[in-house]
DNA sequence: TTGCAATTCAAACACTTGTATGAAACTATC
DNA sequence: GATAGTTTCATACAAGTGTTTGAATTGCAA
């Protein structure tokens, strides 16, 4: 067992680099001096540089995993088994969003590594990833309840989309500022939140109350 | 002036390589392989790699904005300065995926490595990038034109919607297909735009033709 | 303390990367 | 056809990578 402080030193200025830099520029030298341990402690505790990011991922993988999940069954069983779509969306995308976002100083590393991951795709990360669908089927499934009149394929795309804006706002909050001269604020995280889960809901939803599919025309 | 066979056939064989397999793992070797040319011959015609990156870029980048912007002009002027809102988006996010998705064999090598360029930012691309937000205030503005009652704030939402589902798509394209087992057809490319144009326009439009903002609800 | 395993460390290893060099081959002009 | 300029080529270089090694150090039990 022994003092296991070396370890999670590692870890920890592991995490912090990539989320910063990405995995592109990060070296095992960038680690071990961030975290003032030896260069051939991540090859003794981890066996390969390889396993240290898949030992990263799997960690946090789970435990995002597990706040989503917590945040849909709780919807779920007091909807006796069915919950709103809005809910299931907002457990969805809302702890990646507030991990992400908001003020500078109470963003959450884990999360931000967590993006990295979703954007680069390392050979180590890329194997473990396909796990992630069967996570997703969960929340398909959910949605699948909440709406019983969808069809499957507007369900998914329902899914992919929301996945899409909450992902693509963290990764280019930076030039969606710049864009709209801080007209956009990025820090109202719960109303990123609120517009993401709208767009989205609205998504799934048209043409359900309201007449029939708005969508398809333009073009071709 | 010379032969040019081997410059054109470097920029062939590395924008082919960077586009299947990103910029992490193309090495000057792996390209001049593809070209059958010497490993000098990079340095020779282009200075570095990096500049050989840019050139890729800037002639990729320019050529994209101008066939976008040769859309949203035309349908500018057909309707008198203004544009219905689905024809801008279409112009946005139409180009791009047509050229990323649909069957593997018409895929554009240019569009794909463009969507390497926007996801994986190496160096040499991030320093050229910025003028983007020059070609996206353009398409901003013609929204703003179709949209006179709309805030700026959510014409900039709606713009930055558009681009994440059109992005995403187009990056996951394989998870989703793995997904919706297929159900979701990627090779459909005109569905895929007016469902992306579509939601983006809804978005756009919610609480304007209709009752009243189904937005906005959930959270907080 | 003694002994033994776990851990740390400096150093080196094997390999890959982008780049530089200088001679050879080619091309076109006179 | 000789010459000057351009382009190709094999090769070497310097720097950086992850990994390995074997000796030193530490920590803990007998």
């Amino acid at each position: 067992m022994a003092s296991d402080h070396t370890r999670s030193a590692i870890l920890a200025a592991a995490e912090r680099l990539y989320a910063d830099r990405g995995f592109g520029d990060v070296t095992l030298r960038d680690i071990v001096a961030a975290a003032n341990v030896n260069l051939a402690a991540v090859n003794y505790h981890f066996g390969s540089k390889d396993e240290l990011i898949a030992e990263l991922f799997v960690t946090r993988s789970i435990a995002t995993n597990r706040e989503r999940l917590r945040e849909l069954k709780a919807a779920e069983e007091q909807g006796g088994g069915r919950a709103p779509i809005e809910v299931i969306l907002h457990a969805l995308v809302g702890p990646t969003l507030r991990g992400c976002l908001g003020p500078e100083n109470q963003r959450s590393t884990a999360a931000r590594f967590m993006i990295r991951a979703s954007i680069e795709s390392v050979p180590p990360i890329r194997r473990i990833k396909n796990r992630e669908i069967d996570h997703l089927r969960k929340f398909a499934g959910a949605m699948r309840r909440a709406l019983p009149d969808r069809s499957d394929v507007d369900i998914y795309w329902g899914l992919n989309f929301a996945l899409a804006m909450a992902h693509h706002t963290i990764r280019e909050s930076e030039r969606l500022t710049k864009l709209s001269e801080g007209k956009c604020d990025l820090d109202d995280v719960e109303d990123v939140v609120a517009r993401v889960v709208g767009v989205a809901t609205m998504a799934l939803t048209a043409g359900k109350v309201e007449a029939k599919a708005p969508a398809k025309m333009a073009a071709r």
